[in-house]
DNA sequence: TTGTATGCGTTATCAC
DNA sequence: GTGATAACGCATACAA
């Protein structure tokens, strides 16, 4: 194992050329157009002995003189979601279209963000994509970040500020449509599990009409801390197990809301006869389910023109000030419900 | 939007303190024990200096002088595959344990890991822990990667060298007992459900069974290429809809096996009377079903001893020579056959 | 058209 | 104990 070959540097690659550094990486930075510079001859014996040495440019060298990293970060909590992984897939597609490389970190649901915001000022990349709602003083964190020249944009919808772009959606009023249609269709012991802190507004949603609609909410029926497939499982479970069990439940995510519903099914009720599920996300896997779930979210799950903006600010070609998306939600009534 | 403020360094921070850009380096760098180099008083004169300006070191100036990036790189092909949230979770976990930063970077499906060997030579990290089954010439590229001194794991029955650490599990042994169970309760058309090309040895598991049983293999019941939910789905559903339908399934992973489930529950048919179904990857997700999933999967799902021995590569801890790392499966007998 | 010189921000080696 | 100074590998302004 012949370990510690040192890697070739510009210099290796001049020397083999028989040219200086400056012509090595005028013709392999790609950068004020290497053609029309060196000639034909030169440019093709330094392509010839980079291609003989394998030489690839050092991350670290180019980036600290140039000022970029041609590198973007997404940071989320979970991968287990879902549109999680479609953002994941949109961000690599579009950053390879711009030559830039994509990279994930993991916030650890205990800490939150905070490392990858001190990366972010350390230099890691060029623009960060956050799918998290942070609290006051990680606004104040990211407005740091954002105003190191790095474009931020975050998809939360209780985060304020104008110094970084922020993606919106209509979670709220769509989810008090689904948990209208749960009540016209005569449910009054609704069952709620819910998922994480972070997005309060369709809790708030389940809240506020379940009390324009004159129900007073039972603590039993409250669930909180799902925040995965197994832990909404067992929150199912509970509320099945009650002396008064619920009519329906109104799950945090679809996630939550699947597992709710084999819950059911396990408990020996049929949905949405005797236990109608709705889920919030709605995401693909909704479609697959027996019966296919009745679900909130978003009408695309195309997320590329998001990010296609997010490079616009790479780039510079958004105004200074932090720009509000709209993504709109849906209703979607299917089987569950 | 203050955009532009110029990140501080360490001169603005030796400014600040009333000290050399060296004495700064010293104590903030945490190396070389500053503590006993530098008196008391200096000390706290830059800590606050550095404190006031909020001070962040620059990685690429950092990571060029010291040589080390103190990150590690997950690598794979989808974020929907459960396990690999489980890598990701472990693997951040261990390396904020070595004060290291944990990034992932996502395969594409039709390009394969080119990119991040390319990102990994030109230095994006210290380490790589790849969930791949690379080819011969990939093969050849892990190897330039693991001679420039980075640690390298891959996680892959089919791959050789010694240049890098492999680990490797005994899929085909425990497929083999998952097959021999489904013949031994007397089924005889069992429908395939491939996932993808790269772990061939599940299926060819299979195959060696069904022939050493004298079963001949239907084209019929063998269908490919469903890496997501929802191709398992429509290919679940085309299994059913043959003339004469398979007895029992066995699906190249667990989710394509919940999938399958559905598209069986759908047709009205019962798990496991009409319809037996066996995945592949015993996730926790499998003990949620109704009912609950026969799998093949691995014993333990802790991750962390695989990384620990990465950050022994890491910090040169281990032998030149790449060592393999058994992953013990087993055969799981739940509900769904 | 090509080469020389300088600096990006940091760390390490040396004097003092 | 602390401070100059020289690299790390690359890109660019400028000179030739």
């Amino acid at each position: 194992m012949a370990r510690h070959s040192r890697r070739p540097t510009l210099r290796d690659v001049a020397e083999r050329a028989g040219v200086s550094q400056s012509t090595v990486s005028i013709v392999l930075s790609g950068r004020r157009s290497g053609a029309d510079r060196i000639s034909p001859s030169t440019r093709q014996k330094v392509l010839a002995a980079a291609e003989a040495l394998d030489y690839v440019p050092d991350q670290a060298a180019r980036g600290l003189r140039r000022r970029k990293t041609e590198r973007v970060c997404l940071a989320f909590q979970t991968l287990g979601e879902p549109y999680n992984d479609l953002i994941a897939a949109d961000l690599r597609a579009v950053a390879a279209e711009h030559g830039y490389s994509a990279v994930i970190q993991i916030i650890p649901r205990d800490e939150g963000p905070a490392h990858t915001l001190q990366q972010m000022r350390a230099g890691l990349a060029d623009g960060l994509l956050l799918v998290y709602t942070p609290d006051a003083a990680l606004t104040a964190d990211l407005e740091k970040v954002a105003q190191m020249r790095m474009a931020v944009m975050v998809l939360s919808n209780l985060v304020e500020s104008t110094h970084f772009d922020i993606v919106r959606n209509n979670e709220y009023a769509t989810s008090a449509e689904a948990v209208d249609y749960l009540v016209a269709r005569g449910h009054v012991r609704i069952g709620l599990i819910r998922h994480n802190e972070s997005d309060l507004l369709r809790y708030n949603a389940f809240h506020d009409r379940m009390a324009a609609h004159g129900i007073t909410l039972e603590p039993d029926l409250l669930r909180t801390g799902a925040d995965n497939r197994e832990d909404a499982f067992v929150a199912a479970e509970a509320l099945l197990a009650l002396p008064e069990p619920p009519t329906a439940i109104f799950a945090g995510s679809d996630r939550a809301a699947i597992s709710a519903m084999w819950a059911v099914q396990r408990a020996g009720r049929r949905i949405p006869d005797d236990v109608a599920v709705i889920g919030v996300g709605n995401i693909p896997e909704g479609e697959l389910t027996h019966p296919h779930l009745t679900s909130v979210g978003p009408i695309s799950r195309d997320f590329r023109p998001l990010i296609k903006l997010l490079f616009q600010r790479i780039q510079g070609h958004m105004p200074d000030t932090g720009q509000v998306i709209d993504m709109p939600w849906q209703f979607v009534i299917r089987e569950s419900a």
